[in-house]
DNA sequence: GCAAAAGTGTTCTCTATACACCCATGG
DNA sequence: CCATGGGTGTATAGAGAACACTTTTGC
C-alpha cells in the first residue's frame, strides 16, 4: 500500500488509463489474467496510468511487466475506450460500492482518492504469454492476480467485460491474416493445442483434418517426437514454430494477394 | 477567432485531442480534408478536444460537422497516438515555428496558449463522406479548408502524415471483409468509378475485368441506364448501392466462414 | 474502319469443406 | 477386438487470376 503515496499523481498524466488483457494458454482452455480486488468481489483487468514522460506504449509495457513479471512480449494496442459513463456502463449497483471502497482503502491519500474519481479514456492493449513463464502479482488494490478461463468470466467492474468482449472481437478478426500461437502455447505443443486456441478466440467449432492441414501447409512448424499420451489411441505428433519463418508470416500477412 | 475564449478550457479534457481523417472522392481520385494553417505555410489534420462531459465518439462527430457540416456519416476509430514525442516526429525543424505562431495567434489566451502547450494523446478516426455534400469550414486558426488527393499529400504538422499512413492501412485490411462506397460515391457511379476508389486505398491496381465480377456478386448493387461518356468507346453502367443489402453486408462481413 | 473501353467468357490453379479411410494405442 | 482419436486421402464446389473475345462508341 506504501507504494502509492499521494505525490505519484504529479508524474502520472491525467484522465488517461491503460487497461490490458493478457491472455494465456493452459489446460487446454484460453485463460486471461485478472485482479480481485480487496474485500470486496470485484474482478478487473489489469491497468494503470501513463508517465508524464513516458510513451503510451511502453506504458503498457511497464503495466504488462508489473503484473506478470514479462518482458518483451507480443502487445498490440486495439481500442481506445471514451464513453464518459463508462465506468457504470454494466452494473449500475456496483458502482458505489467501488466508490467507497476505492476511498476507504486510498484514505489516507487524498490526493490521489481525488485523482481517481476523476472522468478516464482508457486504450486497451492485449497481450499474448506463455502462462508458464508469467508471475502474476496483484497491485496494491487487488487480493490475487489469477488466470481464468475466457469461458467462465466473472462479472467485471466498469466497461471491462465490454473491453474483453471488443478485444476477442478484434482478434478474431485478426486470425484471418495473421498466425497465432508462437507466444501463448508452449515450446511443444500438439495441434489439438494449437486448434483449441484458435476455437477459443473464434469461438466456433473447426474441422480436425482440414484445420491440421491448412496450419502445416503455413510451413512455420518444425514437427517433432510423437508423444504416448495415455489414451488408448493414436499419440499425436508434437510440434514447435519456426520461430524465424513465424516471423516472416507476421510480417508479410496470410493471404495477402493485396 | 473571437470564438475561443480563455474559459473554454475549462470544459475540455486535458491531454486528450481527437485527429479526424476525413475521406472524399471526387475526379477520380480519392482525397483527405486538410486545414491549411494562417500565415505559415503549414497543414494540418483537422482535430479538436473532447468536453468534459461529453462521449468521445460524440466529440469525433461534433469535430466532423465543425469542419465538413456533416451529419450522421460513417465515422470509427482506428488507432490512438500516445508517443511522448509525437509532435516533433516529422520535420524537426517546424516546431518552434509552430509554437511561436500558435503563441502569436493566440496570445490574447494566456490560458489557452498555456493549455495547448501540454502533451496530447490523440485518438484517431476516419470518415468517408459525400464530397459534394461536405462544405469545408476552416477553424479558428486556419486560413483555408480544402481536399487534398491522397496522392499530393504535403507535409504535416506534428506526427499527422503518420497518423494518415496508419490509417490507410487500417482501412486496405478493411476492405478484405467490408464493402465501401456508399458514403463516398454520388448516387450513381460507374465500376471504374468504385475501382479507382479501391485502388487508391489499397494502393494497387486491380484487374478491371475480375473486380467487376467480383464486386457484382456482392450483390448489392442496382444496374442503372447506361451513361455515355463522350469518349470513343461503350458507354458503362451506372450503378446505384442497395442499401438494405449493403449494411447487411457490413454486418455480416464478407467471406465469413468463420 | 479503327482505337479504346466495357461487358462477358474461358481456363487454370488454389482453397475450403465434407467426409472416408486406415493407423496407432490402451483396455 | 474394440473404441477412440490421429494422420492422410479424396471429391466437389467455389474463388482468384490471367487473358481472350465480343460489343459499343466517337472519330
Amino acid at each position: 500500500m506504501s507504494l502509492y503515496n499521494d505525490s505519484i499523481v504529479d508524474y502520472l498524466i491525467p484522465g488517461n488509463s491503460i487497461d490490458c488483457v493478457i491472455f494465456g494458454y493452459e489446460d487446454q482452455l484460453l485463460k486471461i489474467l485478472l485482479l480481485k480486488w480487496k474485500t470486496i468481489d470485484l474482478w478487473a483487468l489489469p491497468g494503470g496510468f501513463i508517465l508524464k514522460n513516458e510513451d503510451m506504449d511502453k506504458a503498457a509495457h511497464r503495466i504488462l511487466k508489473d503484473r506478470s513479471g514479462l518482458d518483451n512480449v507480443f502487445l498490440n494496442q486495439f481500442h481506445t475506450f471514451g464513453n464518459k459513463n463508462r465506468r457504470e456502463l454494466l452494473n449500475q449497483n456496483i458502482p458505489k460500492e467501488v466508490e467507497s471502497f476505492e476511498k476507504n482503502t486510498i484514505k489516507e491519500h487524498p490526493r490521489l482518492a481525488k485523482w481517481l474519481e476523476q472522468r478516464f479514456i482508457t486504450t486497451g492493449y492485449f497481450a499474448l504469454v506463455d502462462i508458464k513463464k508469467a508471475k502474476p502479482i496483484p497491485d496494491v488494490l487487488s487480493d490475487t492476480c489469477e488466470w481464468v478461463s475466457v469461458n467462465e468470466l466473472p462479472v467485471l467492474i466498469y466497461d471491462h467485460n465490454h473491453i474483453i468482449n471488443t478485444c476477442l472481437k478484434h482478434i478474431a478478426i485478426q486470425l484471418n491474416y495473421l498466425p497465432i500461437g508462437i507466444s501463448l502455447l508452449p515450446n511443444k505443443f500438439t495441434m489439438q493445442d494449437l486448434q483449441r486456441l484458435y476455437e477459443a478466440f473464434l469461438n466456433k467449432k473447426l474441422e480436425r483434418s482440414n484445420f491440421q492441414r491448412k496450419m502445416l501447409k503455413l510451413d512455420i512448424f518444425i514437427r517433432l517426437e510423437k508423444q504416448l499420451t495415455g489414451a488408448a489411441n493414436k499419440a499425436p505428433y508434437l510440434y514447435s514454430f519456426n520461430k524465424s519463418k513465424y516471423l516472416e508470416l507476421v510480417k508479410k500477412g496470410i493471404g495477402f494477394s493485396y
